[in-house]
DNA sequence: GTAGGGTTAG
């Protein structure tokens, strides 16, 4: 059956769970309304010079704004965040405040701005960036060797990724078993397990592997579904004399969970109940999601009123997990009802709670409710993020309200919150469903707009475009596209317009 | 940003 040994009651760790508990019930899960006071109060400053640095026609204005702007690495920080999803003026941003006569960046912005060259692939200026760090004595840190790690990883090139680590102190920052650790890590979730497994096996005993190092590994082999994989390696953590934590199990249980192996995860759990082990509240969120997902609502409810009952009170992610799976399985209207409730309770819904139900309604075809909800994430001080716009736009395009969609669009750029891959992928994709020559031009100027701000359309869809331009008469859009896409070839991940 | 629990369509 199940690997004895894993299971080491943990008694004293429990009791001192529980007693802390039924001594501080208020301490450790009261929900607490957040204070937006510290981090709005330094007026909107970012908002207004990322307004001015999107707005092409203002650029003496901006430069002025510029030279009277108090500068801190706060606000370059908060103002590349706002550019996150229009990167090439990010890059630009930074590299003009660097001509500053009395600024300086900190090692942060720097990160930021290397994280977004890498998200372009533009591994020149990136490589450059951290350079500069060197000279100027500001870093690399670990932080930003995980950045850099963790784009090439996601651009397929785990092996560049892999010789970043090796190369680490040649720039001045040692690896130790915590940038080790992140390595796997970063691995495993891209679903690199073999290749992270095969790593670790090599370096285990020079960074000393810890609890850490097994436990992520043993969740890559529960991320591609190999549950006997997390199994054996967590056996031999505990061979070498490593023992495991709450954090184990969760990983196990879930990955039982995802591997839709329900009836292990059931046992699973209970075992764990048996022999003592610390029940967490991550534990009873898995296994509410878990049932919920494989269809047992009424099991996932009983779940959440047993944890109740236990002592252990739900977290927001607890509710999301819920709500998500009654939209899903069950029915919207009662994901309403658990929403209304945990309201009530005092807790305060993040933007997932709301993308959540927001998806739940559009699903439905409620799309008026889906946007009285969006209204209401404002009134919350819950903006809405670019996955909120994404469903709805998704939807109205799928029910073919293709100017209900562009509407939302635009009232998302007016706002603060910029268009990722996926909001252009979707809209590009809506503007030929009707056929329509004028359909076509927008999706000429979307498609302008998106190479303008850094993200690469695949071969297909400028291709798509070009086809739909000639078919309905627009030769000369059709020739400035090609232009576009020509240039882009050449210089493919540093288009400059 | 050293591990585990909430959003991705069919």
């Amino acid at each position: 059956m199940f690997t004895h040994h894993l299971f080491k009651p943990n008694s004293i760790i429990k009791n001192y769970v529980i007693n802390h508990l039924l001594q501080h019930p208020q301490s450790l899960f009261t929900p607490k309304r957040s204070c937006n006071c510290y981090t709005q109060t330094p007026s909107q400053e970012d908002t207004i010079i990322a307004e001015l640095i999107l707005k092409n026609n203002s650029k003496t204005q901006l430069v002025e704004h510029c030279r009277r702007t108090q500068w801190s690495p706060d606000l370059v920080d908060r103002v590349l965040k706002r550019l996150w999803n229009h990167g090439p003026k990010a890059i630009e941003f930074f590299k003009f405040i660097d001509r500053h006569p009395s600024y300086a960046h900190s090692g942060s912005s720097f990160d930021h701005v290397i994280d977004i060259c890498g998200r372009l692939r533009d591994y020149k200026t990136m490589w450059d960036l951290v350079k500069e760090m060197c000279k100027r004595r500001i870093g690399p840190t670990p932080k930003t060797f995980a950045i850099v790690i963790e784009r090439f990883i996601s651009a397929g090139k785990s092996d560049r990724a892999v010789k970043t680590f090796l190369a680490m102190h040649e720039y001045g920052c040692p690896q130790d078993l915590c940038s080790f650790n992140t390595l796997l890590d970063l691995l495993c979730k891209s679903k690199r397990v073999e290749m992270a497994y095969g790593f670790f096996k090599v370096f285990r005993r020079r960074f000393r592997a810890d609890t850490v190092s097994y436990n992520v590994i043993a969740n890559g082999w529960c991320l591609i579904k190999k549950t006997s994989k997390a199994l054996e390696v967590l056996e031999e953590m505990v061979e070498r004399g490593l023992e495991p934590t709450v954090s184990t199990y969760n990983i196990l249980l879930k990955g039982f969970f995802q591997a839709s192996q329900i009836k292990q995860a059931w046992d699973f759990f209970l075992q764990m109940k048996k022999r003592g082990c610390e029940i967490d509240v991550v534990t009873y969120t898995t296994v509410i999601h878990g049932f919920g997902v494989a269809g047992e609502i009424d099991k996932a409810k009983k779940i959440f009123n047993e944890m109740i009952k236990q002592g252990c009170l739900p977290t927001v992610p607890t509710y999301n997990a819920l709500i998500g799976v009654l939209c899903k399985k069950d029915d919207v209207e009662n994901a309403i009802v658990v929403f209304e409730e945990m309201v009530r309770k005092g807790y305060v819904p993040n933007t997932t709670t709301y993308n959540v139900i927001i998806r739940g309604l559009c699903h439905r075809g409620e799309m008026d409710r889906a946007l009285d909800f969006m209204g209401r994430m404002k009134d919350d001080e819950c903006e809405p993020n670019v996955q909120t716009y994404n469903i709805v736009i998704r939807y109205f395009c799928d029910t073919g309200e293709i100017e209900k969609a562009l509407e939302v669009f635009e009232n998302m750029c007016n706002g603060e919150c910029l268009p990722n891959l996926d909001t252009y992928n979707v809209l590009i994709s809506a503007m030929f469903v009707r056929k329509k020559a004028d359909d076509l031009l927008v999706a000429g100027r979307l498609l302008l707009e998106m190479v303008e701000r850094g993200f690469t359309p695949r071969e297909f869809t400028f291709n798509r475009i070009l086809n739909g331009l000639l078919v309905t008469g627009n030769q000369g859009f059709a020739k400035e596209i090609l232009r576009v896409q020509s240039q882009y070839g050449k210089l493919p991940r540093k288009f400059k317009l």
